[in-house]
DNA sequence: TTGTATGCGTTATCAC
DNA sequence: GTGATAACGCATACAA
């Protein structure tokens, strides 16, 4: 391993002046410079991240906390979609991306231990249980972070837009003449208030009200607790024209229920999901959607950490709230009136 | 932050005397031992893993080199079902995660160079271009390694079995009666040439030889070209009774395509995916597919490569072959003979 | 413009 | 059993 110390000797200079040229410092002879790095370049020295690190107490690491509460984990495409602009933001910028655990070698330690063991110079939660005590420890703590589709106080959020976004869906639905909908909701999170607030909302400003019978609960990502619901609602003396869904993913549970009760999409009844998942663009018919913009989360929330990061004393956390754009698909049928 | 300084005055002992205790090492006094391990907690003390890892020479991180060929990236469930049993072991065994990328700060650097700049204990490659000089230069390098699915010499592989996958696959349609099996591929790669030569072979054992119109190529995890190659095969005057499709995913263009001509799965028509994801579980009828065990092979690329950082005198690279196990499913019909 | 000296927090060697 | 001390590689305040 090449140090600045066999540079300085091959320069014939000391070794801070090594370093200053290198680190592009202007007090540094042009000539001296050039030689030091066309050795450096030549040598193929590169620098020690840990000694670095050390000395300057900033690692240019960002932790990521992602738990899988529902042990789908990143198998949900939204959150490997954030994950993945998350990437690519923080690296282009000259951050590299760390997984938080809450172990280390032999004994466990807790997030937030983790992340001053590894001095991360910052956090992003993408995806934990927030009454986690572990996890509020994190949020407490003084270390730059951006939380993921939740809000904390004082400390910086990235949110889906949920409620427009359940807005805009329900909108297009009800101009489809649609005034018989139903909404199959995942658990009980301040996203699923959201939206449900949002979708009942909507409905109550175009002087439509919904049944009681036409709010389910089911499961994110499982289409069969969605599926179960589906027939329970097909099951209903008055059914309903429309069904939203948790998620894209889940109407697949609602599809299979359909097709069994010889019913028809969107012929004999319509359907939407959520998310925009690469699935809801490949189905025939088309699936009515909202697509949440992950990649512009991800992207968000690595600026806005490392904005944090690189001017402590200015930055003001805030809250992002992200907008998604409604996709039309082919799944809501246009009821005349 | 508090260190072993601070410990060593609090307990009025040596700093050396603290680090020993604090690693278990049998030189130090019992008693002693404890009052400082009670110290060290009571102040909340952890190690600085930069400055350890300076000293040590040790990172106790792994370096997981993706590259997104098809720009699916992280969502094709294979590959974050890897990442995330990758995850799991290593951290249960002290290693962190941590993405090797190609920049860092603002000037770019090859993959070895940041696998050196962060002193990376051993990297893990999950998906790229074996032909990139940059990847082959990561193979050529000093640093212990595990490549997916993929083979290099005197490298350490962990591959998924396409072989006797593909095998098991197709004797299942064959003992259901099947004679004219439509075989879609996807990309040229070393995967795609295993499993090809493994479906030929396989029929070519029960007698059975597969015209050259009944092999198609697409792309994975793509359902427009699987369909495309879908509707050339409905096209055909002697149509195929069952088709393998290159991934679960990608069969979603043939299903529609399938619909389209009003044919019906497996009633008039069967199907095989490839792949075993969730999705394929969901739909109904369930589809026919091959599992990879996704789970195992990070599992194992993680135990081996830290085998080969903990023992590196000793290991000896080795192929490992992962086998995964067919889901039957109920999309290939039981020909009467 | 260049060099010297110091310390970041840790582990390891070697005295005591 | 315990404690000085050096060293890991680097950046920086300060001296020259």
């Amino acid at each position: 391993m090449v140090t600045l110390k066999d540079i300085s000797e091959s320069c014939k200079v000391s070794v801070a002046t090594v370093s200053k040229a290198l680190n592009g410092q202007s007090d540094v002879g042009e000539e001296t410079s050039r030689r030091i790095r066309k050795v450096a370049s030549e040598l193929g020295y590169l620098p020690n991240a840990s000694a670095r690190a050390l000395k300057t107490n900033r690692s240019h690491s960002i932790g990521v906390l992602f738990v899988d509460k529902t042990g789908t984990g990143l198998r949900h495409e939204y959150f490997s979609g954030i994950l993945d602009s998350l990437k690519v933001e923080a690296e282009s910028r000259g951050y590299d991306i760390t997984f938080i655990s809450n172990s280390i070698g032999r004994n466990t330690m807790s997030y937030a231990g983790h992340a001053r063991y590894r001095r991360f110079d910052g956090v992003i939660i993408a995806s934990a249980d927030f009454k986690d005590p572990q996890v509020l420890e994190l949020v407490d703590s003084a270390i730059p972070l951006v939380v993921l589709d939740y809000v904390f106080d004082s400390r910086t959020a990235v949110v889906s837009d949920n409620v427009s976004g359940m807005e805009e869906l329900t909108e297009y639905i009800i101009a489809q003449g649609h005034r018989r909908i139903a909404f199959i909701h995942g658990e009980d999170t301040t996203v699923t208030q959201k939206r449900l607030a949002s979708f009942i909302k909507t409905c109550a400003m175009h002087g439509i009200s919904i049944p009681d019978g036409f709010i389910r609960q089911a499961l994110y990502h499982d289409p069969k607790s969605s599926g179960l619901a589906t027939r329970e609602l097909l099951g209903l003396a008055e059914k309903p024209t429309c069904i939203i869904y948790p998620d894209d993913f889940s109407y697949i549970g609602g599809m299979n229920e359909i097709e069994k009760h010889g019913l028809n999409v969107p012929g004999d009844i319509s359907v939407a999901g959520y998310d925009g998942i690469l699935l809801s663009k490949v189905l025939r018919p088309r699936l009515t959607t909202f697509e949440q913009n992950a990649e512009e989360i991800g992207k968000t929330a690595a600026a806005k950490l490392i904005e944090n990061i690189e001017n402590p004393k200015t930055y003001i956390p805030e809250t992002v709230s992200v907008k998604g754009h409604l996709i039309e698909g082919e799944s809501v049928k246009a009821l005349s009136l």
